[in-house]
DNA sequence: ACCTGAACACCGTTCAAGT
DNA sequence: ACCTGAACACCGTTCAAGT
């Protein structure tokens, strides 16, 4: 295995996380590419349709590390929907991407798809895998269905801004447990109509319906 | 006031968000900033460093709409701590930036700014300032110094993740009062905390110390 | 002071030709 | 099948010259 007669599609990828880590976004040019691998511009267009389709396929490569990778090693059927959520907030917190390792985060990831409409799209189909699937934890762990979502929601919205966030000059240490416990909670409303339903069939159902919160659509 | 015989910062930076706006980011370019104003490029370089230069003058216009202003509006001495939380998540999430309006939302500037280190440092500047007046709120509703600033970042992160997160297909609606309830809630740690505390006139604190639960360095 | 218009530089993309 | 190397295209930037 000294050296390749001919390059893969792999050999270009690789060398262009590489170039991301080490030079941001910018420095996934055509010529840096090919000074890496030691080849000319027209080599790269004979794998490649364009830029924009190694940055997919490189976005592609990172969907699946990053969301497959992690929701699989999670689903271990000893622990339980809190330790579940609390390890997936901190594995996503902490692995930035173990293949190519270095400085590179999902948050690159995502400012970088920001650009690229088929990237993009890569992003949102891992944001929703990561929603459905936490969702499903929410409704092992008690909550109803629609607060089920909700919740998932918001602690994945948590997660994602956390990620943004990385980098602010003095960013605390985070009581991720704690807010775990308060994610699980349900809210008095949701507790006050289980309660209720739960009482049924003793009496008619007589107590007022609980106010519900007025909730608010995003956007 | 019919035509202006010279051009002003503010008329390149109100076309450049045009063009944002109306065509994403790629679309800020001097030839087409020039068609829009009917002038040539020259004119263009004579206003401005570079494009960064514009760049940046765009983002500093944004950071003191949709951070001062926001904040500004908020302090109101007739609401409380929760309805000011809440109001601040809501103002957020739907003020895109009320300047030539349309659909030009805080994510398209983070994501914007993601290349570019003098605008990214400015963005960082809006999240400190954020941060700040949250943690103020938080301890002005009873949270305790250090809780009070976890407490605030996961807010902030929260309402950073669901404005990433808006444009996924099935975002569900929100209970945001709920949530905000959940966040202002002491932790039970911090809550035996404070009791023990209360409670050491009367005895020398005997309990032992709640475990804390171990608290988790981002990245 | 403000703008024109032509020139240059940089880098993505193409393509005929090589092995 | 895979790569070379030269050419082209696009767009940011410069600058001497105009008013």
């Amino acid at each position: 295995m000294a050296t390749k007669q001919t390059l893969t599609p792999e050999d270009w990828i690789k060398a262009a996380f590489k170039l991301l880590t080490s030079a941001g976004p910018k420095a996934i040019r055509v010529d840096y590419l090919c000074k890496e691998l030691g080849v000319t511009k027209g080599s790269f267009y004979w794998h490649f349709e364009d830029l924009a389709a190694l940055r997919a396929a490189m976005v592609e490569h990172w969907r699946r590390i990053a969301t497959s990778d992690v929701i699989a090693s999670m689903v271990s059927p000893e622990l339980s929907p809190r330790d579940l959520f609390i390890r997936f907030i901190e594995d996503i917190l902490q692995v930035p991407t173990r293949e190519y390792g270095g400085p590179m985060t999902e948050v690159a990831i995502r400012h970088w798809a920001a650009g690229d409409e088929a990237v993009q799209t890569v992003v949102r189909d891992a944001d929703t895998e990561r929603l459905a699937f936490l969702t499903l934890q929410m409704r092992g762990a008690g909550l109803t269905g629609p607060e089920a979502r909700s919740r998932a929601t918001l602690i994945y919205a948590t997660l994602v801004g956390l990620k943004q966030l990385t980098g602010e000059p003095a960013l605390p240490r985070m009581d991720i447990p704690g807010f775990v416990d308060a994610m699980l909670r349900p809210s008095p409303a949701s507790a006050a109509a289980i309660q209720a339903a739960l009482v049924t069939t003793a009496a008619t159902a007589r107590a007022p319906e609980p106010e519900p919160e007025p909730e608010l659509e995003v956007q």
